[in-house]
DNA sequence: ATGAAAGCGCTAACAT
DNA sequence: ATGTTAGCGCTTTCAT
């Protein structure tokens, strides 16, 4: 199938393919007969513009690469609404690529992105978080905005929420509302978001004269299952546990499933909190109280940053840190 | 920031490019040594394939534009997935677009994708589907496949779950599980699937010797509000209800919330069934049985029909129905 | 106001 | 086995 091109525009109307070009593209130097039979021409021949011969000759794509761990994870569906939302508005597409937290995989999509052309990339919760990673990233010359996960060097561009100070204004609830031995499942994670919330649970507690205990916090895996075995174990002990601020929400979401099946209430036997706030937080048999993350705002600032880094590729490397929101529900 | 391009290697090496080229596409006709050359050289500058090119040149992107209309509702996380990753096998990436069910949107989309030259269009839950919306997409001359929804029109390409046999399979479960005044709160959707529900609903009915009741079938938003007042406004006036059979979890979670809220128990009192097995559908306060659309393999499925369509576009439109599940828990 | 020429990076077709 | 030519559809530059 043979689509209209502006030759073709341009012998219709007699003109050279030139004038069709300043035409469509509302340059000047067009007079205004010629202009508006060119436009005719356009309409009736069906002309659509060829974005790939103008990525072409115009060495940009007009396009953003978004490589993200698992589109379909909770929490991401909101984050992509909100690049995608924010990409659209100011003329880019997204191409999406899954990794499933593969870094080989991360590598090569990075690779299929580039050879794509796009204008820049969006890393969300990203595997290449390393020195070297990030290095490499720059090395190749593209701009990039980090989201969510922010690597170990930090002069990069990127987005995130503030991990310290949303930890900290749960445990302030927590304690305030009288919780003082607090257990924390936290995660173990490559990234630097696990230390921040620990960081905020013991710089908060101290504040409050709680003596930190290395022993009531644990480092689990980022799963369902994980949180429901350590919590099984915990509570199989007999210990008196009163309180457990979960690292994230799936996390929670199996700590729970264990205590009710041991036949705990939550909040009255058990208080349990956490953090990130995924779609499912509000819907769970007992809601969950935790710390939301502005999931779609950090899509659109990432976007925003990456728009603004592709425009000035010579700028100081820009940090975006959204303040989190404390969501009290049910299970505390 | 100036790529290497072919020609770059060309002159390195001291060879064509035309001999670069065949080497780095593994083609034949280079001897063994000049091929090494120009890897060796290849690798040495970083050579990154533009793919812009070669898609001007081949008349091909190898990549699938994506029309949806809000990525990050429940239901299509999974089938966007199942897109993504069936897509990267077979060498295509997504474009993502969100519609927001927005038709004037859609088109502009539509558009948007056509003129980044995809080499076919995935139109998920679209509202393109009237007669007129099909013929406009025929006329375009590029390959598309819907999925979910399917059009009035369906001499086309589509993949979709099989409506009838969903809710004739909820249907037969709750009869012969006791249920016989079964209420349907089903959707009002300009798609044929809210029809095909309705006829499984009222001819298995029929086959169990019950009588289809108008009166007991209703047509609601596809929201959670709307299911929550169609279910207080039923329940007040202290009918008797003993099950309630949705159209779609979002209704049901509605119904839900306002039968618990109303001191009713789930199933005790009152058994609610839904359909499309949403993530949150196993997490609700009460789980919710429901009939399972399988999301990441319709996903699958419908790249792999516009491939299809793609390779062979004279090929007469095809359909894939796939079997939903009954998923029983405790909501019945 | 209009247009001709050149070239973006690549490959199909056709020489040598 | 290797190279030359031409052109995909567009825009920048430089005439006219």
């Amino acid at each position: 199938m043979k689509l209209t091109t502006m030759s073709d525009i341009a012998k219709e109307v007699g003109v050279s393919v030139m004038t069709v070009s300043k035409v469509l593209n509302n340059k000047p130097n067009v007079g205004p007969v010629t202009r508006q039979k060119v436009l005719d021409a356009a309409k009736k021949l069906g002309y659509k513009p060829n974005m790939i011969a103008k990525s072409m000759r115009l060495n940009q794509t007009k396009t953003i690469g978004l490589i993200i761990s698992d589109s379909s994870f909770s929490f991401f569906p909101s984050v992509i609404k909100g690049i995608e939302d924010c990409a659209m508005r100011n003329g880019y597409s997204i191409l999406l690529c899954n990794t499933n937290g593969d870094y080989q995989a991360e590598k090569e999509k990075i690779e299929l992105l580039l050879n794509k052309r796009v204008d820049g990339l969006i890393l969300a919760a990203s595997t290449f978080v390393s020195v070297e990673d990030t290095e490499y990233l720059k090395s190749l010359g593209i701009p990039f905005v980090y989201a969510i996960r922010i690597p170990v060097d930090e002069s990069v561009d990127y987005v995130a929420n503030d991990n310290y100070s949303g930890a900290s204004m749960m445990i302030d609830y927590l304690v305030r509302t009288g919780s003082r031995k607090i257990y924390f499942f936290n995660m173990h994670s490559a990234s630097t978001s696990a230390l921040k919330r620990l960081n905020g649970y013991r710089k908060t507690l101290e504040k409050h004269g709680i003596a930190y205990d290395d022993e009531i916090v644990y480092k689990l895996d980022h799963t369902i299952e994980s949180g429901y075995a350590h919590a099984k174990k915990l509570l199989s002990y007999g210990k008196d546990v009163q309180t457990i601020f979960c690292g994230c929400d799936v996390i929670a979401i199996g700590v729970m499933e264990a205590i009710l099946e041991m036949g705990f209430k939550i909040p009255d036997d058990i208080r349990v909190a956490s953090y990130d706030d995924i779609e499912l937080a509000q819907y769970l048999q007992v809601s969950l109280t935790t710390v939301s993350q502005p999931k779609y705002e950090i899509g659109v600032k990432s976007v925003e940053l990456l728009i603004e880094r592709i425009h000035n590729p010579q700028k100081e490397p820009q940090s975006i840190i959204l303040e989190p929101e404390l969501t009290i529900r049910k299970s505390t």
